[in-house]
RNA sequence: AGGGGAUUGGUGUAACGGUAGCACGAAUGGUUCUGGUCCAUUUAGUCGGGGUUCGAAUCCCUGAUCCCCUGCCA
């Protein structure tokens, strides 16, 4: 690549913004990011579009990303999620070296921090109940009012949050909130809680703790404490935004940078970024929703190919690398699109079209009988295993008298332009010989279930010696050698662009496509018997598929990616 | 007594007061042993109304619409 040709790459408004403070020199050039995933449940493509800014953004400007579980809330948590998160953000591509961090590595500090705020009278220890709090808390419009305990000495509240922390109290009796105001028209100001007790077992820290701090109080922190410089972060924690401004302000209270003061050096204020989430259309992406669709049986479960987890995106073959480019032509922006499926689709092909192997396998098979090709003779012909890609060499592909192609190619009454197979017409075998149709068998209520067909020895390979051309090229498989294979036909999940849109008193469920896992034994060539799971290919002519878990040794499954571009599809819809 | 954000072709995203561009989609044609790929052409946009300016998608005022906020969730 040379300089010369640099069309002025475009940034989006974060990169923007980090390239500025590099350029400013506002943390010294050093560019440090955080992917924050709390561990209760499993990554979707959503999360992807985060962390891939998280780590995109880190590795573009020399900096790093660290990993961090934010796992401030032990009844919500499981160890399970922590490994699964990690496989996925590694399946796509990223990596965070030594820099995995826990939350709860910090809540000794934080647990100090806290003092901190007591001692210096921003934070107080209050006896109301959660109902309390929550109509003192006041409305969207209404002011809240200030709690009864709200001016009680610090002393008592110090005494008290340290026998909260002792194990003294039950769950609910007792809360740390900060002093803010409560008549803020920010409601996340409006005294917040910084700590509940909670007599739980947490994942990581076990037992060693009955009080855990609150999501908002803990994060920023978490950040400073890891040196972070741009804490990215989506769209709804703007409000929050001023709130982390003021916990690390007042914990800078008093102190100052070269730690003379009376307590101790200043922290680090990490600056927050939020930008928008996206959706996608014909699927859904909210973790409850996506909860109800599994725990309802409505999918097979949270690897469903159907769902667009990134379980269920790789076990239905979605490549990393075209997740990331549709991500990247996604964008990053502070509106909430909604991105049409048809992009995804368009990045899926457009890498599995360069990498995947080509292969003929009919999903609907009828029989083709040669009727001038003899008994008993088998041959093998040589097909090109990818034409995208000269280094994948080809393969060869035998071929006898009776053969598979698929229903749809051939039509005894056809419109005008029908290229495929009809009585008394000529096509290719893609890579074998032309055949022309010469009968037509039929069952007793008239359905076709047997073509007889001709083959001119001449055209072997597929190119006639006369030059003649023919419109249509088949795939095929030889009936013998052909391999029966479960063949899933996955589909959008839903038939609405919006699956959340539904009149008054229905649900999303009404929208499910019930079209969408139809299975199929398709006709497959010899080949793949012997392919192991998590092989990609393309069954020519129809579309991408992957080898499935289920897969045994000789009995593969394939999971269909995605199907080719269907020209013809729209011809026909036209009519 | 409410506050915080947002709005550019059908979709996504650029243009930091100076030619509204790119991609997906759609349409048309060409190439082709995949009705795939590839190539070419076309299509279509600054939310409305005012203002500032030589010049506004960009700045100001105003209106509309959409999103977020009243967990001891994150």
């Amino acid at each position: 690549m040379t300089n010369d040709t640099n069309e002025k790459e475009s940034l989006d408004f974060i990169r923007h913004i980090v390239a500025e403070d590099c350029k400013s020199g506002k943390w010294g050039g050093e560019v440090v990011t955080r992917f924050p995933p709390e561990p209760n449940g499993y990554l979707h493509i959503g999360h992807a579009k985060a962390f891939g800014i998280d780590f995109g953004v880190a590795a573009e400007f020399g900096g790093r990303c660290h990993l961090r579980f934010d796992d401030t809330n032990p009844t919500k948590e499981e160890r399970e999620y922590v490994d699964a998160i990690q496989e996925d953000i590694r399946w796509m591509g990223w990596d965070w070296g030594e820099h995995l961090y826990y939350a709860s590595d910090y809540f000794g500090q934080m647990y100090e921090y806290a003092k901190e705020l007591i001692r210096k009278g921003l934070a107080y220890v209050d006896d109301q109940t959660p109902e309390q709090i929550r109509r003192g808390r006041g409305t969207l419009k209404q002011p809240g009012v200030e709690s009864p305990y709200r001016d009680r000495p610090a002393e008592e509240s110090l005494d008290l949050f340290q026998r909260m922390k002792g194990g003294e109290f039950p769950d609910g009796s007792r809360v740390l909130r900060a002093r803010i105001d409560m008549t803020s028209p920010n409601m996340n100001l409006r005294d917040p809680v910084m700590y509940r007790i909670l007599h739980a077992t947490h994942p990581h820290t076990g037992d060693a703790w009955c009080i855990y701090p609150m999501y908002d109080w803990a994060h920023g922190l978490e950040d400073s404490i890891e040196g972070v410089t741009h804490s990215l972060c989506s769209l709804e924690f703007e409000n929050h935004r001023p709130l982390y401004d003021w916990f690390i302000d007042a914990i800078n209270q008093g102190r100052t940078d070269d730690g003379s003061g009376e307590w101790g050096k200043t922290i680090r204020h990490p600056q927050q970024i939020e930008f928008a989430r996206f959706n996608l259309t014909y699927t859904v992406m909210s973790k409850r929703v996506l909860r109800e669709l599994v725990e309802g049986g409505h999918v097979s479960g949270w690897d469903d190919p159907r769902l667009p987890t990134l379980r269920g995106m790789r076990r239905r073959g979605y490549t990393p690398q075209a997740l990331r480019e549709f991500l990247s032509r996604v964008g990053v922006a502070r509106f909430v699109s909604t991105v049409d499926l048809g992009l995804l689709e368009f990045c899926l092909r457009d890498h599995l079209n360069k990498v995947a192997p080509r292969v003929m396998g009919v999903l609907n098979p009828l029989k083709v009988v040669i009727t001038n090709y003899p008994e008993d003779q088998e041959e093998t012909l040589e097909a090109i295993n990818n034409p995208e890609d000269e280094s994948a060499g080809t393969r060869q592909v035998p071929f006898s008298r009776e053969l598979y192609i698929e229903r749809e190619d051939f039509m005894e009454d056809p419109p005008k332009k029908f290229f495929r197979l009809t009585v008394g017409k000529e096509v290719r075998l893609r890579y074998a010989y032309f055949i022309t149709c010469t009968d037509v068998v039929k069952d007793d209520d008239g359905n076709v279930v047997e073509l007889h067909c001709t083959y001119d020895p001449a055209t072997r390979g597929g190119d006639a010696p006369d030059g003649r051309k023919v419109k249509g090229t088949l795939h095929w498989v030889s009936a013998k050698h052909a391999v029966p294979c479960e063949t899933r036909l996955y589909d959008r999940l839903f038939t609405a662009e919006d699956p959340m849109d539904v009149p008054e008193g229905g649900s999303f469920t009404d929208n499910l496509n019930s079209e969408s896992d139809k299975t199929v034994t398709a006709m497959v060539e010899p080949d793949v018997a012997d392919k192991p799971a998590g092989w990609r290919c393309q069954f020519e002519r129809n579309g991408y598929y992957i080898t499935d878990p289920d897969s045994q040794l000789g009995k593969p499954v394939f999971n269909r990616i995605v199907t080719l571009r269907d020209s013809w599809a729209k011809i026909k819809k036209k009519g």
